[in-house]
DNA sequence: TCTTTACATACCGACGGTCGGTATGTAAAG
DNA sequence: CTTTACATACCGACCGTCGGTATGTAAAGA
């Protein structure tokens, strides 16, 4: 029973890992189940076997990702750092874990930028801020009894601050990755990032710079940027749009 | 010669009103060509007469409604009014518009938070971004020169100020409309308003409750969501997972 | 001035190919 | 003897293409 259980898992593992390279390669509208079984050289009924449909594989593949996100939250959270310094570190390991894998990085800027994932987008949001934003309460609540913060409703403004935190993201990774804009220079993201801190700790009521980052952790991420844009001049999308005008 | 072209323009006004129509209906993804062309009585080839693709239509229809904003926002830009006020005049404008007529309200809220349209969301929101950011910007810094505003760089804060008003929206959206939250109260609408123009003159720098706004505009739209959920039970979206379940 | 040629516009409807999903197997495991 | 784990064949919806037609319309030639 376990046993067999397991070995479901398992398979069911497999085929979300080649889901997500593909969704990385060709976005999730344009990976066709018939690509994802020829893939993993497997059958049709193979994979209806493991999902109910495409919609839930996308679910599952979300799902899985978000639970290696909140593992790696959860010890933030659970210390008894203070309130500001559990932002910043929430904030820090942002950057740092993505620089400590330089592919996963520019996979996930591709995949935000790429339209063909817009309903995983939006999903992948909602899900996330469902699972972030009560986190990010907690951390408010005793922001404002240790008298760091300063808000009427911890429950809205965890809101608020979560999506400034996904405009923040997004804005970040078009500076760095989308073609059309200009080729960054740490100054662009560093200007940027004082913005979004700034704009984090007005709303907070907390004091200016208690938010502060480690700048160092944004150099390996212009270079990033600069090698990704090397290879592919335009984006799939640009291209997409390209030949359609013909 | 100009009169071919006039007939050519509200030719293609009419598959896009039939569009609008559909888009609100199904949800963009959920809208076939030939639905389109079957309610309007014409030919596949006419369709792709005077569009290139669904892609196509797509765009246009966004832009027309981007259009319409733009006319119905350029007045406020334009007068000579503090830059308070003309903040203000926005976010009223914007919540009286709407309560105008409750018909588009509702339809807008369904499109909102159908997934059937995260397509028409994510090209609607860069587009919508690419025209409002540059006036929020006038706004800002003439604000910085009467005074009011605190900021150091208005094009970011523009930027931040406009992606907090989007998550206003989609908040307010789904308080109002999402078939999972609670009836709303008006209460709850006024609480979480309050929050966002709290946060907004904090960004901003603005002395607190100069955003006021007001919350007479509420009451309506509470109105309107009773009516509207009493019709609709589930959402569309709700219904497609639930059949995809069984 | 009348007509013919040459081309543009506006549209029709059948068809190809892709894709998500289903129905019906079947062989091995328990 | 049933359940699990697949495989194969097939369906219907959909986008976009293509060959064709009907209706102009502007210029060239008689």
């Amino acid at each position: 029973m376990s046993q067999t259980k397991t070995n479901f898992d398992s398979r069911r593992e497999a085929f979300l890992d080649t889901a997500d390279e593909l969704f990385i390669e060709l976005g999730y509208e344009n990976t066709s189940i018939e690509r994802l079984i020829s893939r993993l050289g497997v059958s049709k009924g193979a994979f209806y076997h493991y999902f109910r449909s495409k919609s839930d594989l996308l679910d599952a593949a979300i799902y899985r990702l978000l639970l290696r996100y909140e593992a790696k939250f959860a010890e933030i959270v659970e210390s008894d750092s203070p309130a500001t310094k559990k932002l910043q570190s929430f904030v820090n390991s942002i950057f740092s874990a993505k620089t400590a894998d330089r592919e996963l990085a520019t996979q996930i800027g591709d995949l935000l930028l790429n339209e063909a994932n817009a309903v995983l987008m939006s999903r992948h949001r909602y899900a996330a801020s469902q699972l972030f934003v009560p986190i990010f309460e907690k951390i408010i609540v005793q922001g404002v009894k240790e008298g760091e913060f300063n808000v009427e409703s911890p429950s809205r403004v965890a809101r608020i601050i979560w999506d400034i935190g996904q405009s923040w993201d997004e804005n970040a990774y078009r500076v760095l990755f989308k073609t059309e804009e200009a080729m960054p220079e740490l100054n662009t993201l560093l200007k940027l990032n004082n913005s979004y801190t700034l704009a984090i700790e007005r709303v907070l009521g907390a004091k200016e710079g208690c938010l502060c980052l480690d700048s160092k952790l944004l150099e390996p991420w212009i270079e990033t940027a600069h090698l990704h844009r090397a290879k592919n001049k335009p984006n799939s999308y640009a291209m997409e749009k390209t030949k359609a005008l013909n």
